[in-house]
Formats: C-alpha cells, structure tokens, sequence
DNA sequence: TGGTATTCGTCAAATCGTTGTAAGCTTTGA
DNA sequence: TCAAAGCTTACAACGATTTGACGAATACCA
C-alpha cells in the first residue's frame, strides 16, 4: 500500500462515530536532515504517510493545521525545544500518542519522560524495527476499538472482532479491503462517504489517481451483501456525491 | 476468513463482546509532586480511577481504607520505606498487585523485589506506555484467578501452567515460543490478530523480528499440531490481516 | 425535451501484495 | 564446543487489488 505524502484536506466538518483509521499520518519532528530523511523513509515503506518538521514552532504549527495521528519527536531541537513541544501538543489533545526520540544522556532525569506526557521514547541509537513497533503499539492503543463489535441488521450480521460477516446465518467471505469498507461504511451508516474520504480512510491514501477501485469494491460488497444486488438497499450510490450505507 | 454457522441473531445490535475495560481504582504511592502528578494524568487519561498518596503510612492507611485494585509504588520514599510498605501489603493481602518504580540502582539485584512480593517493577527511567502495560498485566493477572489453565479441544490438550501439549494423548514438545505464540492464540480464540500484534504480544519491543518469523512459527505449530498442516482447520490464516485461532 | 457531459456499474486482464515453505545463518545455553 | 532454538532470506504460488475500457444511468442546460 504505497503512500505519498501531501497536505491534508479535512474531508469533515465535525467528528461523528468513532472513525476507523487504518493507517495515519505521522508527524517526524526531527532537526537533523540525515535522520529526517531515513525517518520518512522508514514510516512511508511501511504505507504510513509522513509529515516532516525541522523545528519547534513548526511542528506545533503543523499539529494544529494537520491533525497527525500520532507525532515522533526528537527531543533536540532548535527554538522550542522538543520537551516544550511535547508538553504543549499533550495539553492541547492528550490523546495524541508522542513518540520521543532522546539522547541517552537526555534522559538521565529519571522521570522527564512521563511528566512531559509522552507515551514512549526509544533512545538513541534505536533500531528502525523498535521504533517502528512503538509507533504502531501507539496507534494501536489510540485506535481503540469502539465498544460494540457486533451489529446485525437485515439478514446480516458482523463481528468486527472476529471478521466474520454473516447472511441468514451463513459465513460470506469478505476479503480484507472489503472487510475495511464495510466497517468504515457501517459505523458511519447513513453518512454520505465520498470516494475520496474512503480512499483516505479505508485504503490511506493521501492523494491518487482517479479510480474505478472504490467502486468495484462496493459493486463486491453489494454482490455478497445485498438480496438484490442489481438494486441495493444497503449500500446505496449518492448520485455526484459517493455512497452511503443505510441498515 | 474463517466462518462458522451460528443461529442467526435478528436483534439490531447485539450487546458488546466484552472489552477489558479499566477496572477498580489504583493507589498510587510517590512523594515528588511532581512525578506524583503526572502518573496520576497518566493513569487518568486511561480511564482508571487514581489514588495518590506521598508516603508509606497515608499509603498503608489508605490501602486499609479503600481496597484499591492496584498499587504503584515508588520505592524511595520518606518515613517507611517502600520496601517496608510493599511486604507489610503483601503480608496482608498477598493477592494484590503492586507494581514498584525504581531507579535502576535500587534493583541491581530483581531478587529483591519477588522477596518484597512485589508483581513487577519498572525502572527509571521508564516509558510510560511500559508502566500502563505492566500495571495491566499486573489486574488482568488477579482479575482473572479462576484462569483456566488447562483446555482441550479436537485431539489435543494443553496445561498452560505446566507448559505441556498433549496430542491423543501423547506429549508434543513446543519450544519456548512456539508455546507463547500458541497460549496468546488459544486466550484470543477467534479473534483475528496481526503479524504485529503477534510479535508486541510474544515477542515484546526488546527483539522485534521480521514477520516472516511469526509466519514460520505457524508453520510449525500447524505441523505439530493440525491434523491435516496443509489445510489448517484450527490455525488460520486471514488474508491480509493476520492469523485466527479457531478450537 | 433532447442533446451533451458527467458519473457510475461492470468486466476481464494485468499488476501487485501476501503467504507458505525450505534452507541457511546466528544466537543461546548446557 | 555443540546442538537446539530462533531468525532471516529467498522465492514460488496464490489470491487480492487495481486498472482501463465501455456501455448505462443520471444530471445539466439550452
């Protein structure tokens, strides 16, 4: 899944269900260009988009106009130190999961770490792997799944937590990206989705071709999914607009 | 995806499969203000309800009173020590979790703490993400006392706490992770993990392998294991996103 | 209302990614 | 020092995903 990185637009104006958000982007606040780059390089082979910024007052700057997913931070930074950062994007959305990434010697004050809210540092030198687990732990965590995991309606039923999606009782297999769409469309049933918001959410991407994907993957989900896939009642097209999911 | 026929359910939503949520309030023992009020937002944002008290007797007074659900305790601390503080706990109710901070100096030798009775440790510094994993692990440790520790199912039988596998009855030896990644599996049954999970969960930050590795300790464990290893009945694959134990 | 432009549904082919497996290498512990 | 366990690598086989063509449906506008 191959990402490039672009500036985000904010598809929506307020913040409805509980959102899945399979990969987010990453906000690299790191002053040393080397590191930036192979920072960047590291996140996007792994289909995370990046955000990169070489300074303090950036970064927070940058937190604020892009919404990141989860932040890495160097602790060394020119301006605004990494410390004042981090305490200042935790005040602004404790939810926000920050990665610190910190001389050893910096961290030699035994407890810094935890009143700067950061959730998880790795000292340098790190392995990209470990750094990369954090990363995705962090994630993870914050993505916490919304309490219901089971939803029926109609003849269908769905366990999100075990995949698994029935029709009168009997499995129908979904593949993955299918899976994603329904879930993305079922929490956020009655929404009108556009292609671009799907393609931002269920597949990531933050900017791409234009494309027939979206559609095939509702025109197999209609053809698993609805009595009459010829005329959905479920996943319904919004004519200009995208589809909406309606139970 | 592996899908087995259930009795089809018609209610619109089903109640929510049962997510660990944080439980019970945690009692939390540091004299720096400072420290003491950070673990407290820590804990907080996390959804426990926290305690806080400065030193070994408001602890061992308040712990009397109010039966928290979890200690963490700072092992320096003024008046009695924390050593003091954990034994005199564990001598009262020795089903408790504590969970001890100290710096590293202090537990140059761990036997120490398991003489204190304390249920783990971290040092400083430590990440805080660390903290919120161990003391997890420390309740989901007693919430679950009545842990069954021996399931069966086809033709194979496991006791978890004695680390043995039995297949008709007759001893299959796992290697150490072999039996890790096949106790995380039968305790998620059902539920499908990632690759990524898998290596947080089995694995743990400190060594983080290739997935490759998770993929061939499957292999093995569908060797030892499944009737038929080339049509995996119990150790599935899902496509795309992980594996599933299925009994 | 008819003509035109745009958007959508569908299909098959091509691409791309994921998984299973074996073999070899490294680490660990007796 | 050796054997066992664990990890990495390579690659084939398989399946999922994307693409692009094209006709059908819908919206727009004179």
């Amino acid at each position: 899944m191959g990402n490039l990185a672009t500036p985000f637009v904010p598809s929506r104006t307020v913040n409805p269900a509980p959102v899945v958000r399979p990969t987010g982007r990453i906000l690299v606040v790191e002053d040393d260009p080397a590191v930036q780059k192979a920072l960047r390089r590291l996140f996007e082979t792994e289909g995370y988009a990046v955000e990169t910024q070489s300074d303090g007052k950036s970064a927070l700057d940058s937190f604020q106009a892009s919404a990141p997913a989860a932040i890495v931070l160097d602790l060394r930074l020119p301006k605004v130190s990494g410390s004042d950062v981090c305490k200042e994007i935790k005040s602004l959305n404790p939810s926000l999961p920050i990665v610190v990434l910190s001389a050893a010697s910096d961290v030699s004050d035994k407890v810094l770490l935890l009143e700067l809210g950061a959730d998880d540092y790795v000292t340098k030198p790190f392995s990209p792997r470990e750094l990369l687990a954090r990363v995705r732990a962090a994630l993870r965590h914050t993505a916490r799944m919304p309490d219901v995991q089971v939803e029926s309606f109609d003849d269908i039923s769905v366990d999100f937590k075990k995949m698994e999606v029935k029709r009168e009782g009997k499995p129908v297999i979904l593949t993955a990206q299918e899976f994603k769409t329904f879930q993305f469309l079922v929490r956020n049933a009655d929404r009108v989705i556009s292609r671009d918001e799907l393609l931002n959410e269920v597949w990531g991407y933050q900017n791409y071709p234009s494309t027939r994907t979206v559609d095939n993957h509702i025109l197999k989900l209609r053809q698993k999914l609805e009595r009459d896939p010829s005329s959905p009642v479920h996943f319904r097209t919004v004519h200009g607009m995208g589809y909406k999911f309606v139970r």
